[in-house]
DNA sequence: CCGAATCCACAACGATACTG
DNA sequence: CAGTATCGTTGTGGATTCGG
């Protein structure tokens, strides 16, 4: 028999794995990394997260307000102004961005060594 | 002037942003996540992360053993086994992978509040 | 059973041009 | 300055097949 806990459950898996597939992406990482506590500009945006395109930091910015990890404030002056901030659910995101860029700097090593081991 | 430092520091930068390419995709989270301290079979694997394809599954695990992150055994019987058991630096990528699902956890409901309303 | 290679449909991406 | 739309190219990913 199906009960409601299951299709609960269920829902919740998708729906989790619905975010996972949003937000475990390369860009998003970066631009949660970037932002850390600061609030930016798209511009500023743009310059920092180094090789991001104007369209993928767009959609990227999306995405993440979408999911309410950013906050995205609008000044209606001329020319515009946009600045983005982390939300506490996108702090709490870039905690485990912050466990990734320190398992980085601590395997980096061994896993170039690994890299030319298996290139070569 | 450019020091060698320099030079160290910007290679170093580049390879992490590389690695960080390589790894920060939903397919090796949840292959890292679902080997966790086991060791499994590629078959096992692909009925365990779901919806993920053969070659998906091959593409990634070659890119983990790249990169260090999984070792790879194989048994030359017939038919061959081959078995994938993270090593320390994938165990190290873990605590991060269990730290997004924790958010995850978390924040779903927030995260589907933030849907709703973002889609409404 | 595992993995490589092929083919192909479609999505991702960059560049560009246009709007408020 | 920020955002959307369009277009052309590249790349990704699934299905299938063949080989060890």
């Amino acid at each position: 028999m199906v009960t409601k806990q299951d299709t609960d459950l269920a829902r919740a898996d998708s729906l989790a794995r619905e975010i996972f597939s949003d937000v475990a992406n390369k860009w998003a990482f970066l631009i949660i990394e970037t932002l850390g506590d600061r609030t930016l500009r798209f511009s500023q945006l743009r310059n920092e997260v180094d090789g991001i395109s104007h369209k993928m930091l767009t959609q990227n910015l999306r995405m993440l307000e979408r999911n309410g990890l950013i906050e995205r404030e609008v000044y209606p002056t001329v020319p515009p102004r946009v600045e983005y901030t982390l939300t506490e659910p996108g702090q709490g995101l870039r905690a485990t961005v912050d466990s990734m860029c320190g398992w980085t700097r601590r395997f980096i090593e061994d896993i170039e060594a690994a890299r030319r081991s298996f290139d070569g």
